[in-house]
DNA sequence: GGAAGTCAGTTGCATTGGCAACCAAATTAT
DNA sequence: ATAATTTGGTTGCCAATGCAACTGACTTCC
């Protein structure tokens, strides 16, 4: 790598110090770290891992709960069901209340497959807060949270 | 919303309180935030941003160079740069030392744009500081440094 | 009861992104 | 020297996103 020059004057902006820019990069690393996971072991795209995890967590729900859970987007969370679904991993069925509304659950397969990647995901977090020390992981996790309510929870959906 | 059923047994895992989810749900909030500064007003896209940054700062580098600081992908690099150029940001010049490398260096009003940005993003960090407090941000950063390191500070290009 | 608005979910389209193949220059090995 | 490998950077291709438009079902309000 060529060498860097000297930056010009006073309070230059440094991106390696911008803590958006930092926090995505965290994200990103871990996040990639826990995709071999669902992907290389799955096929899976991450919000099909995180439309199985919530709907194996909570069974009968719907896509617009999946939405809200997960602050995910409608078009992407639409999707990752009919992938889901395509691959046997869940089945919908029209609500009886509202005809529009799917309510959504686990095949056979998919509630293996998730027992399976929820039981990998506990493992990866644990080695985290192994690593971080347990109370240094509860703060960040504390941080995280300000942080986030700062900027407004806002919603995407 | 529908009602969530309850969790059916023993350590059950939660999307909502892993790590890499919560995460990326705040990197992303955090970051969609500040992306309203060069998307909104500039038209521009997160790496174009990153690699403006760079080189704004650190004039004369290459492509490369910008890869292993913002630890970004050499094909989006390289249509950043190609795009940041297009719109008269930027210009590139062969190395004489090596010619396969190009040095890169802001235009006018490359620079122009990100002296503005530049300070719309320490202002947009202070703002988060000082809503965190001095301390806990530090705290934060540490953390997420940690985090980083934990997993391998493993590049990518 | 019907028009107007809202809500669940899907789809089309234009970008974006990742990945691997690729080209050309540089380096290393034989 | 020249063949083989590595490196800087670009490009093609396909999967994945984002956003807005759209369909059909529910609600509201007159």
């Amino acid at each position: 790598m060529t060498e860097r020059g000297t930056p010009e004057t006073g309070a230059e902006f440094d991106l390696e110090a911008f803590l958006p820019f930092i926090l995505n990069q965290t994200a990103e690393v871990i996040g990639k770290s826990f995709q071999a996971h669902y992907r290389a072991a799955y096929g899976m795209t991450r919000t099909q891992w995180r439309v199985l995890a919530i709907v194996g967590r909570y069974g009968g729900l719907t896509a617009s709960d999946i939405c809200a859970i997960a602050h995910e987007e409608k078009s992407r969370v639409s999707r990752a069901v009919a992938a889901l679904e395509e691959r046997g991993m869940l089945s919908r069925e029209i609500s009886p209340e509202d005809k529009r509304a799917e309510i959504l659950s686990l095949s056979a397969e998919g509630a293996e497959t998730y027992r399976v990647l929820g039981q990998a995901a506990l493992a990866f977090d644990q080695a985290l807060r192994d690593r971080l020390g347990p109370e240094a992981e509860t703060q960040l996790r504390d941080l995280l949270q300000r942080l986030r309510s700062v900027t407004g929870g806002a919603e995407k959906g």
